[in-house]
DNA sequence: TCAAGGTTGATGCAATTGCATCTATATGCT
DNA sequence: AGCATATAGATGCAATTGCATCAACCTTGA
């Protein structure tokens, strides 16, 4: 109904340039630190908070914006590299649960000791908590309105 | 000097999916057309906005956050696909201006049809135009933090 | 002038991603 | 029960990306 202004123009592209600027400078530093990517810390992240009991890979698809074939590869690496347990699903034979070994844990702890320093250095200085929580809220609005299905 | 707060945190998450949701959208809306992804977009644009003198691949690479290596293939598809032309440059041997040809600037106007239409669905009745602007000004002034060099 | 170092763009090879499809299990219907 | 369909996850193969390095050209300084 209503119209697309250069306004909604200049904040997507606004939008595209902080967040993948800001995403190429926390890998960047991951990388300097011998540490994963970013996208392998949303990964462990949602492990991380399934705590003992586990999540399945299903779960995590819907919550991350990733693809199916791509989660069930980074896992496999994941739990080639130690970091993540595998378990099965006692009502379902072809699921599996996903919990962090205890290398997965202090790995992931590692990662957002650098990940936080570069959203501090980012953010911190740069726009105010009360604004902060204003924008995030807009945010959300507009995604709901995403093709997400 | 100031804290990273929750909130701080909660604008990054938020900032990253709305960005990472609606580049998949507006992926999947070029895809169904059978057009190329919203990356190629953003070179196309670029070449176009640079008129008949054309563009350095160079120039390119410091406005796009775009690898060197990765815009050298990308564009020598684009010339392959004869939607871009190279030129030489007349003080600089190892360099190459590129255009668009008329194929490239109607690849462009299709492109931006369907992104156009993607942006509008996400964007047009879920912000308004003067909230956007000051969202977007907020977003470009924290950009200007990032460790670009 | 010419050697040393910087810049522009390309490329070989390994890793990752995308796409299509496959296997195995589960569910629903008759 | 028996079959059709749906869901969870894995995988072969092609395309793309990342990394390191290269070749060509330019600039600077002795």
């Amino acid at each position: 109904m209503t119209d697309l202004t250069d306004a909604h123009i200049d904040l997507w592209v606004a939008a595209m340039r902080f967040t993948g600027g800001l995403q190429q400078d926390i890998d960047a530093a991951l990388k300097s630190h011998g540490l994963p990517r970013l996208a392998i810390y949303d990964l462990l992240l949602e492990i991380w908070r399934a705590g003992e009991h586990g999540i399945r890979p299903v779960e995590m698809q819907q919550r991350l914006l990733i693809s199916q074939y791509n989660l069930s590869r980074h896992i496999a690496r994941l739990v080639e590299a130690g970091w993540v347990a595998r378990h099965r699903v006692d009502d379902d034979g072809r699921g599996q649960l996903l919990t962090l070994t205890p290398a997965g844990q202090d790995l992931r702890a590692r990662m957002w000791e650098i990940y936080r320093a570069s959203l501090h250095d980012a953010l911190a200085d740069g726009i105010t908590a009360d604004e902060a929580a204003v924008m995030a809220e807009h945010l959300r609005n507009i995604t709901a309105n995403l093709a997400r299905e």
